[in-house]
RNA sequence: GCUCCCUUCGUCUAGAGGCCCAGGACAUAGCCCUCUCAAGGCUGUAACACGGGUUCGAAUCCCGUAGGGAGCGCCA
C-alpha cells in the first residue's frame, strides 16, 4: 500500500515552524516510503481565514522546499460532498438532528462543572429530537456509547479512549456550515490518506474521528502525534516567542536546509548526527523514532545550524542567497567569481546570509566610513607610516591576488621586525573601515588593486599630518 | 473537575536491564591556533523529577506522587 500523508494547516495565524514540523515530518515520510505528499487548506472558519495566511503557507512551503505531490486543496470548496455525507449519516441514522439551543447546552455545561463532572452534551435529542419554532437544528454524530477506541499511534504507542468519555458532536452548524472534526474525516478518507501526522494537540479528537470514519465504513488511517515545540523559555509558542512566519526566516537569511535540519532534531534523532542534508535527512527519518515530549526552540542552535549549512555548501549555490540579502542593503553584484570569494571568505564569520551580506558591504562600496576607534588605535604609534609602507609594496605588485598580496605583506613586515599583525591591521582598518574582516590577503585579493590602494590614500589624508 | 498525554545536563538529544559513577551537540568557562574577527582543536562546569517495588543488577520494567501540557466549543 502506498502511503499518503497530508500537511492540513488552517490559515487563520503565520505558519510558524510547529507548523512547519509537522509539514516536515510528513513529508520526509511521504519521500521515504516513496509515498504521495498532499496539502490541504483547512478554512472552514471563514472570519478568522485569511488570504494572507494562506499566502504564507504557500509561499513558506515552497521557499523551504516541501513540494506536495497533491493540492493544495481547499475545503471551502469542498462543502457540497460534506453535505452528501451528512445527508447519507442522517439517513443511516448515525447522525441527528438536534434542536438545543446554545443558551441550554451552556446552563448544563455550567451545572457539569460545578459537579465537578467533565462537561458533555447530555443527548437530549439523541432519540428524535423535537422540532421547534425559531430553532434551527444542528446535526450531531451518533457516537457509540459502549466499549472502547483504541489508537495505535506511531510515536505514543497504543492510547485506549472509553466511548462512554466520548460524546456526539456536532457535526454540521445550524447554519448547514460542517465542523472542523468532521470535515478532516471525511477529506482523509476521500484523498486515501494512510497516514496522519499532527500536533499532539489532536490525540484527543482522534477517538471521535475514527468513530466516524469506521461508521462510514473506512478504514481508519494511522497516526503519529508528534509533540508540541516550545518558546525558547519552554512556554508555550505564542507571537510573543518564536512564533513568527516562516517567511520571516528568509528574511534573516537563515537557508532553508539549516531550518529544516534543525527542526527535524527537535523530537528526533539518529545517534549524535547534528548535520543533515536533505538527503541523509529522507534516508534517515522514521516517524517512529519522533519523541513523545514537547521541546523547547532553541534558537542559538539554530544560528550554529545555518553556519554549519554555509560552511558545507557549494559557494555557487549560495550566491543568489547573498544577492538577494545584499538587494536588501540597496547593493547588488553579478559578479559570480567575486561573490562565490566572499562567500567563501566570509562564511565561518557569519551565522547568516544577511550578517554575511552586512559583513561584506566594504566590497559594494564606492568608500568606506572609518571607525574612529579602529583608526586611532590602528593608525597611531607608527601605524600611518607603515601604511605608507605597505601603499609602496602594493602599488609595485606585478600580479594582484591573495598569494601577491600575502607576499608582500609578510615581507614587510619581516623587514620591519614586526608581526603580521601589525602591518594587517592598519590596512583592514584602511580598506573596511573596521579592524574586523576576513584574512587581509583575501580581502585584498577581492578589493582589487584600485579600490585598495584609494582607499588607503583616502586614508592617509584622514589620518592628517599626525 | 474529568479524560488523555508527557518528564535524561540551561536547551536539543543518545540510551530499548549490565557496554552508563550516563555519551554527543548548542550555550557557557579556560587553554591552544592566529594578521583582526571567526572557524577549528583540547579541557572543564552541568542531567536520569520524586518515592516505592520487580531483579543478582534499572535511566531503562511496574505502581504511586509531584510537576507540565492537551482536550472537554455551532474554533481549527
Amino acid at each position: 500500500m502506498t502511503v499518503v500523508t497530508r500537511f492540513a494547516p488552517s490559515p487563520t495565524g503565520m505558519l510558524h515552524v510547529g507548523g512547519v514540523r509537522t509539514a516536515l515530518f510528513s513529508w520526509l515520510y511521504a519521500r521515504r516510503t516513496g509515498g504521495k505528499f498532499i496539502l490541504r487548506v483547512e478554512d472552514t472558519d471563514r472570519e478568522r481565514s485569511t488570504e494572507e495566511a494562506v499566502r504564507v503557507i504557500l509561499e513558506g512551503m515552497t521557499w523551504l522546499g516541501l513540494a506536495a505531490d497533491e493540492g493544495p486543496y481547499y475545503q471551502t470548496q469542498r462543502f457540497d460532498r460534506y453535505r452528501a455525507v451528512i445527508a447519507q449519516m442522517l439517513a443511516a441514522g448515525q447522525a441527528y438532528h438536534c434542536y438545543c439551543t446554545k443558551e441550554e447546552l451552556e446552563a448544563v455545561r455550567a451545572e457539569q462543572m460545578a459537579r465537578k463532572e467533565k462537561p458533555r452534551y447530555p443527548g437530549t435529542c439523541r432519540a428524535g429530537g423535537t422540532p421547534r419554532a425559531g430553532v434551527e437544528p444542528v446535526v450531531r454524530f451518533r457516537n457509540p456509547q459502549d466499549g472502547a477506541v483504541v489508537v495505535e499511534d506511531l510515536v505514543h504507542g497504543t492510547v485506549t479512549f472509553q466511548n462512554a468519555e466520548l460524546d456526539d458532536l456536532i457535526i454540521a452548524r445550524s447554519d448547514g456550515t460542517p465542523t472542523y472534526n468532521f470535515c478532516v474525516v471525511v477529506d482523509d478518507m476521500d484523498m486515501g490518506v494512510t497516514h496522519v501526522i499532527r500536533g499532539d494537540d489532536h490525540l484527543n479528537n482522534t477517538p471521535r474521528q475514527m468513530n466516524m470514519l469506521l461508521a462510514l465504513g473506512a478504514t481508519p488511517p494511522t497516526y503519529a502525534h508528534v509533540p508540541m515545540i516550545l518558546g525558547p523559555d519552554g512556554a508555550k509558542l505564542s507571537k510573543r516567542h518564536g512564533a513568527v512566519s516562516v517567511l520571516q526566516y528568509e528574511e534573516e537569511g537563515y537557508l532553508p536546509d539549516a531550518l529544516l535540519n534543525y527542526l527535524v532534531r527537535l523530537g528526533w534523532a539518529r545517534g549524535d548526527q547534528e548535520v543533515f542534508t536533505r538527503e541523509e535527512m529522507i534516508a534517515a527519518f522514521d516517524i517512529r523514532d519522533v519523541n513523545k515530549a514537547a521541546s523547547a526552540f532553541n534558537p542559538e542552535k539554530l544560528l550554529w545550524l545555518n553556519q554549519q549549512h554555509m560552511m558545507h555548501a557549494e559557494p555557487a549555490a549560495l550566491v543568489p542567497h547573498l544577492r538577494a540579502q545584499l538587494r536588501r542593503l540597496g547593493l547588488d553584484s553579478d559578479n559570480q567569481v567575486l561573490l562565490e570569494g566572499i562567500i567563501l571568505a566570509q562564511r565561518e564569520r557569519a551565522k547568516t546570509m544577511k550578517e554575511m551580506a552586512l559583513n561584506s558591504r566594504f566590497f559594494f562600496v564606492e568608500t568606506v566610513e572609518i571607525d574612529p576607534k579602529a583608526a586611532a588605535k590602528h593608525f597611531a604609534g607608527g601605524g600611518k607610516e607603515t601604511l605608507i609602507r605597505v601603499r609602496e609594496r602594493l602599488a609595485a605588485l606585478g600580479d594582484w591576488n591573495a598569494a601577491s598580496v600575502h607576499g608582500a605583506l609578510n615581507a614587510l613586515a619581516a623587514e620591519l621586525g614586526a608581526g603580521l599583525g601589525k602591518v594587517a591591521q592598519p590596512v583592514r582598518v584602511a580598506v573596511t573601515g573596521t579592524a574586523v574582516s576576513p584574512p587581509i590577503d583575501l580581502t585584498l585579493g577581492l578589493l582589487g588593486r584600485e579600490r585598495t590602494l584609494a582607499r588607503i590614500d583616502a586614508a592617509l589624508r584622514s589620518a592628517g599630518g599626525g
